[in-house]
DNA sequence: TACAAGTATAGACTATACTCTAATGTTGTA
DNA sequence: TACAACATTAGAGTATAGTCTATACTTGTA
């Protein structure tokens, strides 16, 4: 599929997706044999990758972050050993932020207590 | 205490300090009665405020979110029933991360799953 | 009193992650 | 074949959150 399917499909903007593939998360393939233009062509595997994308930018991952994620994910630039320590190394910062969080839900929910308590 | 002082409790620069400052997180105080500096004070107050501010970040709050938390904490520009909203939605917005956060996790401990048994 | 260390302000600079514009070329349809 | 819609690239612009520099003034200590 060209880039406008994959933007429809994914909710992301052209100039997004792009904007990925330059960063290196995204790779698109041109038909060789193809003259007349130099479209690029993205498979249902790159749908999955921008939905990762996207999961893991809203959890707070950066692009640096989530590139190491896709090398372990897709390629074979990794070995094994290296493919476990990126994702141990995930689930760790992973659980440290839900620990954070959990920590600031503490304070908040007290500090409701609290502001209704003034109110008495 | 002194920008300095400050600086060395929180372990957050002056540059820091002032640039939260000029966002109207924090907020010092001059003591008029002194004419010949400009030097702002800060109070064990901003210590705590600066200590939520770092908290509140690292589980993701941007600047602005932090300030209607602060709004909702220690001023009382907002009614009890403004405040409880603020606290209401910042909460909701947690267990929606922490939500998020064990979606990913199981992903990739799903992932881990299939990276090892790719290598029997 | 010299001077190092501290303080304030404005504004420049950086990094991240987009987002948009302009220029140019390609494709599909009336 | 005209032309709207789509594709590519380079590069400019934006927002967030700092970080640093320059300038100038103040304070504390030898």
């Amino acid at each position: 599929m060209l880039i406008n399917e994959l933007s429809k499909r994914t909710g992301l903007s052209a100039h997004t997706i792009r904007f990925y593939e330059k960063s290196g998360l995204i790779k698109g393939k041109r038909d060789e044999s193809v003259k007349t233009n130099k479209y690029f062509h993205y498979d249902e595997e790159t749908i999955e990758k921008l939905e990762l994308i996207r999961d893991a930018k809203s959890v707070g991952f950066t692009i640096s972050e989530i590139e190491q994620l896709m090398d372990a994910w897709y390629n074979n630039k990794l070995t094994i050993s290296e493919k476990l320590a990126v994702l141990d190394e995930k689930l760790l910062s992973i659980d440290e932020r839900i620990k954070q969080l959990k920590g600031m839900k503490k304070m908040i929910s007290q500090f409701k207590e609290d502001v209704i308590k003034d109110d008495c």
